[in-house]
DNA sequence: GATGAAAACTTTATAAG
DNA sequence: CTTATAAAGTTTTCATC
């Protein structure tokens, strides 16, 4: 069972790059499109899976027909930087289902999350009644995203 | 066919749930967790993917098995603002496979990426192989991300 | 909405070249 | 790796209540 990078060949990388963008491709496509035959296609993508290799799969959703169609980027600095408070605002955040991404940080700031809301108000709203009554707050520094070019989960070296 | 979000109700917010963190879950399995059976709850899934509520589906990777296990987060500020430059900016990081993610921000800079780099080195070899060979770089501010805590596609609000 | 059924396809396992 | 086989399960369509 493969468990590091390196025991993954060319045909890996190309079954990984497929379910990368169509997770729900069937096993005859996905062994046509890699260049092998459905049998060590299957045997390979139970190996990926049960190496970890790949996690799970997951549906794309369009944002926009949900609503909450703006994506915020928040940069949050907290007054102490302890394991306990910077602990305990990572797991409020990871509990609110508006928030998206939730990152710890090295540099200027401690946390960036990525907060989808519905337009000005839906910002505002967020900031108000669910952002700022978390304790511990320094300040946070928000960028609207305009245009997204590309969100993609996960990126596969080539193995030269 | 449903294309607004108030098309959805209770049920197809079920659906997009469960189908966005799992996203193979079968049909049968499915219906079950959102209290149908099997046929009108395959319906609405037909209906939410050519209404367009479902964009796709994909497989979920362990970047750090894979390599370049490093994610960094690097807003970019260009030397000039027109759309020409901006976009084309845009273009070239889209085409990096190690860059995740390329959103065009409101505020103190102009994109903000998101990149996998194999540790520090990755991260050297990044912004002087790639990013800085990128004609009209301003500044850019990099932040490590020491932890991930969340990561997911959407967010499905409550149709209360 | 629920149920049931039929055909086509997919998944999963296994054997043999 | 390939091809082939087979049972179990899933997808898809469709008719009926």
């Amino acid at each position: 069972m493969p468990n590091r990078v390196s025991d993954l060949d060319l045909i890996d990388r190309r079954i990984l790059k497929a379910l990368l963008t169509e997770g729900r491709l069937s096993n005859a496509d996905l062994a046509n499109r890699v260049g092998l035959s459905a049998s060590p296609c299957w045997q390979r993508v139970r190996r990926l899976e049960e190496g970890g290799f790949i996690r799970g799969y997951a549906s794309i959703l369009d944002q926009d027909l949900l609503g909450a169609a703006e994506t915020v980027m928040i940069e949050v600095v907290l007054d102490r930087h302890d394991d306990e408070v910077l602990e305990a605002f990572g797991r409020t955040m990871q509990q609110m289902p508006e928030v998206l991404e939730v990152h710890l940080t090295t540099g200027e700031y401690d946390y960036l999350i990525k907060v989808a809301v519905d337009g000005t108000k839906g910002y505002e709203s967020f900031l108000r009644e669910k952002l700022y009554r978390v304790r511990g707050i320094r300040h946070t520094r928000s960028s609207f995203v305009l245009r997204t070019l590309k969100d993609v989960q996960a990126y596969i070296p080539d193995g030269d």
